[in-house]
RNA sequence: GCGGGAGUGGUGGAAUGGUAGACACGCAGGAUUUAGGUUCCUGUGCCGCAAGGCGUGUGGGUUCGAGCCCCACCUUCCGCACCA
């Protein structure tokens, strides 16, 4: 079947050759053809030598490679190659390459599942999602590929971790960790939904003390939640308020409390310090150590009581914890703490409502000014002291409130324990000694100073922000380069010994048991220290998201065998200008990502601080309006879209669906309708009739603005990202162009040529295979993604008329074709003789006219 | 509760404060066709025979003029949440 042909030199609107073939068109043919041709010419492998143009780096967050790609893939990758084509286009050299985070735990879990190794599983899918990859279109520069299960990749990890380790940034430490008991793996906060279940698995993690490795990302809170700012306007807002909240910085005071009969003072943060003298109580998380201390010195009946306490505490789930409107519980630990301010003597309990894991585990109760200790004060049965006069103004005099106003609802009552609401405005000391008739900003001031006097307390930040776990008790992943030697000493292993493989699987059983399968592989696991003495690998693999932390500095020079990176070429490509990926990785990866580059160039490797320049956010494809999956039996196979529809008319309708961020549901769109569009195109490039060397001068005038204005508009658009109204305007053209051949000019006029050549070029970055297929019919050799952006004439962007319109108080009542230059005079002048003016007028008297020549002429009337 | 978005035809969506609904899907009609499909053309916000009127979640405001700016509210989606 001969479907392409170089020049069909017979177009005809007969309807007995339109059925030919070749007037047909194939697409599948067409991508066919265009594969091939692109696997031999390898056009998008980014050469450097003697390349002067400016650079661009264009990535798409890497695929876990679990499967084939699916519709989500085909939407967020579709836009990340519309953008790299672009830059292309725009004279860039682009940097667009691709790799899999092939290690983690769906690998280890199916492998598990049917008896095989790991590897084969990754590898296999892998292979398949790269060939779909190239049957899309993808413009790739294959060269670079790369997979982080590798041991040439993950070296390069294990060289990450012993710098961290050697700047004190990755630390062992015994703490409650989140576990999963269905994967029997540690989990990192991040990766705990907001229910308390696992992302992984979707079992009810559960709390469990074990000695981990952690990266010290806490050190960086300040400027991961600073840096931010640099990138407002070029990362979602969205992505920049999630990342702030997390990091939640807060900041006030710590206030160290003396506990009668204990020898260290307890430190408990807070936001309001002014609130000192309101405190009544101090409450401790249960299971913080700090609670089992003061337990322990106390009498038996509360050791007693705070066991059963305890126990109750950790059998309750997440869920439960995090029922907002709970009843709050906790029992007295008999223990007195004394206000460092005021020398009262308050009561100490344990109370689950606060955490052991921020600030430091413990709070001051102030009942009057926050409502979880109003909550508290008020089931106990504690003193409610109101200290903040939050009815005084915090400027200008203070007002006399009456009786009257306060019955009146005018003013609300200063009393919590009525009204069961914690007064937590702006106001005046009271009740507060050296603070009263401060306000509520000053009164911190002052008292932090006091507290700095006396040594008893002082200025403090704390943050939501954990450090980073990153030990994980599986196999698929990279091996933690640490020996422990008999004695309990940790041995880094030498760089030079690195990588640490991961030993075969053979023997091992990976079935998660609560420890790493990497215990039991012996030869590996045993080693013996330069000395002679004997000592063991560490058995846990790293989190797969260290992988993922950096992997876009390994593309630069993804064969180095001597480097992770070369900085040279690490100063001329990076940081990313355009990173493309879902919204899923809102915290987890960008942040890690975030914090491995500031360390990078802490450690003198890079000289930027942020690895992402801007980041756009795809949105999700659904299906009837919900999310597609198997079970519900709305899954849109990504391999039958593209078998039914084609490369060129998938990445189309995908660009066309609406706005990148928006979700597309896949029943709303027209894969069809974009594939006709294609069509409608392609014919018009074998109707051509004039050669690629006319002028295009003498073509026909309206056309030719039509074209050039889609070029001057085009990368604003695309710069946008408002890919679907770029597409429209297409459509738009080629309409026009239609209409030119079939009852204009016809098809031998030059501006039809001019205007599908430009079609054919915009075309190119949405529709590749197509558009090279055009480009060929059009008399052309070479590639179409290397014909470079067209310049708008301006002299074509002049318009001859305008259409201005006539208004009577504010409502269209004609419309006047008038020159561009018009005079305000002489359009007033034309817009008071329209009929649609006279008649809307009538005999009304005019009180205004606003002229805007050459657009708008509005009056209004009275009367 | 805190934070970030979004509300425009039957549908997806356009619209530097200046003609609301570009473009497409769908639908209707026509041409071609034995028929279907393809292709091409025309129409398609709502009410109304028409003239005309009404229309961008609601209510206000600014303006000669508001989908767009400001205030209040409603609805909805997303993220976080006993974070001291």
């Amino acid at each position: 079947m001969t479907t392409v042909n170089q020049h069909d030199s017979t177009p005809s609107r007969d309807d007995s050759v339109r059925d030919d073939d070749a007037n047909r068109f194939d697409f599948a043919a067409i991508q066919e053809k265009w594969m091939a041709r692109w696997e031999e010419t390898l056009p998008y492998a980014t050469d450097e030598l003697g390349d002067t143009r400016p650079r661009k780096y264009i990535l798409d967050m890497f695929p876990y490679p679990s499967g084939d790609l699916h519709m989500g893939h085909a939407e967020a990758f579709a836009y990340g190659d519309i953008v790299a084509r672009y830059w292309r286009l725009q004279g860039f050299n682009v940097l667009h390459p691709i790799g899999w985070d092939s290690f983690g735990l769906p690998a280890e879990n199916a492998a598990i599942k049917r008896g095989i190794d790991p590897r084969g599983w990754t590898y296999d899918n892998i292979a398949q999602q790269k060939a779909s990859f190239k049957r899309y279109g993808n413009s790739f520069d294959w060269s670079r590929e790369l997979h982080t299960s590798d041991p040439e990749y993950y070296k390069w990890n294990q060289w990450l971790f012993l710098k961290l380790y050697e700047k004190g940034l990755a630390y062992r430490k015994d703490s409650w960790v989140n576990w999963d008991p269905v994967d029997q793996t540690v989990l990192a906060n991040e990766q705990v939904l907001p229910d308390g279940t696992s992302e992984r698995s979707g079992a009810v993690v559960v709390k469990k003390k074990l000695t981990q490795w952690y990266f010290k990302i806490t050190d960086y809170a300040d400027r991961l939640l600073d840096d931010l700012n640099q990138l407002e306007g070029s990362w979602p807002s969205k992505v920049l308020a999630m990342q702030r909240n997390w990091i939640g910085r807060s900041i006030g005071a710590e206030v160290d409390f003396v506990i009668e009969g204990h020898s260290k003072p307890v430190s408990v943060f807070t936001t309001r310090p002014d609130t000192l003298f309101g405190a009544t109580f101090m409450v401790v998380a249960p299971d913080s150590d700090l609670a089992a201390e003061l337990a322990a010195g106390s009498t038996a009946e509360v050791q007693k009581a705070f066991a059963a306490y305890l126990e109750q505490v950790q059998k309750s789930t997440e869920i439960e914890r995090q029922d907002a409107g709970r009843e709050k519980t906790g029992i007295p630990l008999d223990r007195w703490a004394i206000n460092p301010v005021n020398g009262e003597r308050i009561p100490v309990w344990a109370a689950d409502y606060v955490l052991a894991d921020y600030g430091h585990g413990a709070v001051m109760g102030v009942p009057a000014h926050d409502q979880r200790d109003l909550d508290f004060a008020l089931k106990f049965g504690f003193e409610v002291r109101v200290v903040v006069d939050t009815n005084a103004p915090v400027t200008g005099a203070l007002p006399v409130i009456t009786p009257e106003m306060l019955e009146s609802g005018e003013v609300p009552p200063l009393d919590p324990v009525t009204t069961g609401k914690a007064l937590g405005g702006d106001g005046r000391l009271i009740n507060s000694g050296p603070l009263d008739g401060l306000s509520k900003s000053n009164a911190i001031k002052r008292v932090i100073e006091l507290l700095e006097s006396a040594g008893t307390g002082r200025a403090a930040k704390t943050y939501r922000l954990r450090d980073w776990l990153i030990s994980r008790q599986r196999y698929w992943g990279t091996p933690i380069p640490i020996l422990h030697a008999e004695d309990g000493s940790l041995h880094p292993v030498p760089e030079d010994q690195l990588p640490v493989e991961l030993p075969p699987t053979e023997g091992l059983d990976l079935k998660p048991k609560g420890a790493s399968p990497l215990g039991a592989a012996t030869d590996w696991v045993n080693v013996t220290l330069p000395d002679g003495s004997a000592a063991r690998r560490d058995p846990d693999t790293m989190d797969t998201f260290v992988d993922s932390s950096w992997y876009f500095l390994r593309f630069l020079n993804p064969n180095d065998p001597d480097r992770a990176f070369d900085p040279a070429d690490v100063e001329k490509w990076a940081p990313i200008d355009q990173y493309v990926g879902g919204v899923e990785h809102a915290i987890l990866h960008l942040l890690y990502a975030r914090f491995i580059t500031k360390v990078l160039f802490d450690l003198g490797y890079i000289s930027f601080t942020e690895p992402f320049s801007a980041v756009l956010n795809q949105g999700m494809v659904l299906m009837d309006g919900t999310k597609m999956s198997k079970s519900k039996g709305n899954l849109v196979e990504f391999a039958s879209e593209l078998n039914a529809h084609g490369a060129d008319a998938l990445r189309l309708t995908m660009a066309f669906a609406g706005p990148p961020e928006d979700d597309i549901d896949w029943a709303d769109v027209s894969p069809a309708g974009s594939a006709k569009f294609l069509a409608r195109a392609w014919r018009i490039s074998g109707e051509v009739t004039s050669k690629p060397e006319v002028e295009w001068k003498g073509g026909e005038i309206a056309l030719r603005r039509q074209t050039h204005h889609l070029l001057a508009d085009a990368p604003g658009l695309m710069e946008a990202f408002k890919f679907n109204v770029v597409v429209a305007r297409l459509m738009e053209l080629v309409n026009a162009i239609r209409k030119a051949i079939d009852t204009g000019p016809g098809a031998g006029d030059p501006g039809v040529r001019e205007a599908i050549e430009v079609v054919t070029v915009l075309l190119s970055m949405f529709a590749p295979h197509t558009a090279e297929e055009m480009w060929e019919r059009l008399g052309y050799t070479g590639s179409v993604s290397a014909a470079g952006m067209r310049k708008p004439d301006a002299t074509l962007l002049v318009e001859e008329s305008v259409t201005a319109i006539v208004q009577v108080d504010g409502k269209v009542r004609d419309k006047l074709e008038v020159s561009p230059t018009i005079s305000a005079d002489e359009l007033e002048k034309l817009a008071r003789a329209t009929a649609g003016f006279v008649r809307a007028v009538g005999d009304r008297e005019i009180v205004n006219v606003i002229v805007r020549a050459p657009r708008v002429v509005n009056v209004a009337t009275k009367g």
